[in-house]
DNA sequence: GCCGTTTTCGGCCCGACTGTTTTCAGTCG
């Protein structure tokens, strides 16, 4: 049982017990055990086996955690889940995620009706029976249908994050095997793509098909789907992502890897020009149609070469120009994860961060970073203890001395994520804002605005000269919340004149701008920042992930303000605050 | 349910909005 399986089973009783209208105090403790667990770097498994170890040390886990925690190990749930999960049905979580409805709703709901399903919910909103409750009416009816829509819509795709993760476990679990020379993903989660179907992975090795067996028996495998000879297919872990196994062999693992990376549109336009120059592509190779010779497949690279390209980096497979760029020997040089020399965009326990500012730099410094920018929330976010102006500028001032003694080993940045409030001025006064290092200005609220409304907003916002970067710039939360609309040329074009940078918030629930608006906004002359908006410091890793939207955008190198060395960052930075 | 240099009980986080009302409960962040 790992953490995060902990950290879900403590979350979902939290919302059950919500829906049963326990005690708000003791449904936070659960919650916030849970938000501790998914961020401990140790195994709390391990700690529950250990006799001479107490998981009560864990601060913010007590006596009656730990006894739920000793059950949760033991049968993979507690009394308190159970109990729950039978008087309201497993549905009661699912509804949870549909806007509009809240804990007390859905109690009264599944009371008064008896749902059982999203399809039951579904049912009693189009016979109108919502509006005879109190406090319900048409509105909230409509509300909940469209937002069931939307819920069904994206069921079945995975956050980019969840697809890696299970690659990674995979390929751990399988790389014990003998006779195995390689397992690599392919797919969707290869071209970097914000969220992902089903995972591909392909293996080579003269044993290669006892990788399918391994794979089809591994004890987080829910349903095996397909065996076949060369593949396999099951649905794995508590999500059920699609996985496909494929042994392949040697000789044309380049052409394997080339057809299974896709995009689909992308192999559709390879294969067209490769007819027009008198060869077929599939995925055994690339044969000449003349004699049926086989003239390119053990790699992708030479596959690519005699059909007259620059091998194209997955993360461009998509059939938007990038085969005539290869044509022309003109692909960008895309910005790689080494290429990023800092994280400019991180909280921390002074708001909602699970980590004291020293923590994260050390986390920071480990992932060879040479500087950070620390931006804790403003104070319009009074649930996040947000800062005021006053510890605006007592913060700032410890950063400066922070970085006069020098202990940290990595230069700290002064900065905040500033509210932009809903008419477009910033939460904190422009002195305070005047002595930091570096501002986000990010939409927290008020996001339902009209278009019109948010251009305005955002536009106000430019006008403060201490801004850096627009934070989460379309405030989207993948498969959860669309983007708010506003006239994105308009401010894009202003942002670029005042020298404000868009962020690619690297967070797998956001990728932020996205690769789309990225390249469109790139186009326009746009300079950006690629940041994790970590809140604890293993999120600093998701930086890989915002590298991969930029590569999709076909951002390079000198694109992105947190690629500069630490001296030419920091000119940087001094000259956009003149400016 | 957790926690303690205001300590073993009594705090713990709150403001704005929405849709439903006729003074506000529930949702959201």
């Amino acid at each position: 049982m790992e953490n995060r399986d902990f950290a879900r089973i403590l979350s979902e009783t939290a919302d059950l017990m919500e829906i049963a209208g326990e005690d708000g105090f003791r449904i936070r403790s659960y919650r916030n055990g849970a938000s501790i667990l998914e961020g401990h770097t140790e195994r709390v498994s391990d700690i529950l086996r250990d006799p001479g170890r107490k998981v009560t040390d864990i601060p913010g886990i007590g006596k009656g955690l730990a006894l739920v925690l000793t059950e949760i190990e033991a049968r993979g749930s507690c009394d308190t889940r159970d109990k729950l999960l039978q008087r309201f049905s497993p549905a009661a979580l699912e509804f949870l995620k549909i806007q509009g409805l809240g804990p007390k709703s859905i109690a009264l709901l599944i009371e008064r009706f008896e749902l059982k399903s999203m399809d039951d919910l579904e049912r009693v909103c189009r016979e109108q029976k919502l509006r005879d409750l109190p406090r319900m009416g048409a509105k909230l009816e409509e509300k909940v249908l469209r937002s069931i829509e939307q819920y069904k819509q994206r069921t079945g795709r995975y956050l980019l994050s969840i697809a890696d993760q299970t690659a990674e476990e995979l390929i751990q679990h399988l790389s014990s095997l003998t006779g195995i020379d390689s397992i690599t993903p392919a797919g969707s989660l290869r071209r970097g793509k914000e969220t992902i179907g089903d995972l591909d992975l392909l293996v080579t090795g003269p044993n290669a098909v006892a990788a399918l067996e391994a794979v089809a028996t591994h004890p987080k495998v829910q349903e095996v789907l397909g065996r076949g000879a060369n593949k396999t297919s099951v649905k794995f872990g508590r999500e059920g992502l699609q996985v496909d196994v494929r042994a392949l062999l040697h000789d044309s693992f380049g052409a394997a890897m080339q057809y299974f990376t896709g995009s689909k549109e992308h192999n559709v336009a390879l294969r067209q020009r490769a007819v027009r120059m008198g060869f077929k592509l599939s995925e055994y190779g690339l044969f000449r149609i003349s004699d049926e010779v086989r003239v390119a497949g053990a790699t992708e690279e030479e596959i690519y070469e005699a059909l007259g390209l620059q091998w194209i980096p997955p993360e461009l497979r998509e059939n938007l120009g990038e085969i005539e760029l290869a044509e022309a020997r003109a692909l960008p040089r895309l910005v790689e994860l080494s290429d990023i020399r800092g994280d400019l965009h991180m909280h921390t326990t002074a708001t909602d961060g699970r980590a004291t500012l020293e923590e994260m730099a050390l986390a920071a410094r480990a992932h060879g970073y040479d500087y950070i920018a620390i931006t804790d929330h403003s104070k319009a976010l009074a649930m996040a203890f947000g800062l005021d102006e006053k510890r605006v500028t007592d913060f700032a001032a410890t950063v400066r001395k922070i970085n006069e003694t020098g202990d940290l080993g990595i230069h700290i940045l002064s900065g905040l994520e500033c509210d932009i409030l809903q008419a477009g001025d910033m939460d904190i006064e422009w002195d305070a804002l005047a002595e930091l290092d570096l501002v986000i200005g990010s939409v927290h609220s008020h996001m339902n605005q009209e278009p019109a409304a948010m251009t305005d907003r955002l536009l106000r916002a430019l006008e403060c000269p201490h801004l850096t970067a627009f934070g989460h710039p379309t405030g989207r939360l993948l498969l959860h919340r669309d983007e708010f609309p506003f006239d994105f040329d308009r401010v894009i074009g202003a942002a670029v004149q005042r020298g404000v940078r868009m962020e690619i918030n690297a967070s797998p629930e956001r990728l932020d701008l996205s690769a789309n608006h990225a390249r469109a906004a790139k186009a326009k002359g746009a300079k950006f920042i690629v940041s994790t908006d970590a809140h604890h410091p293993k999120s600093l890793a998701n930086m890989k992930y915002g590298i991969a939207t930029a590569r999709r955008a076909g951002l390079a190198r000198e694109d992105i303000l947190n690629t500069l060395a630490p001296e030419q960052f920091l000119s940087e930075l001094r000259t956009s605050k003149i400016s």
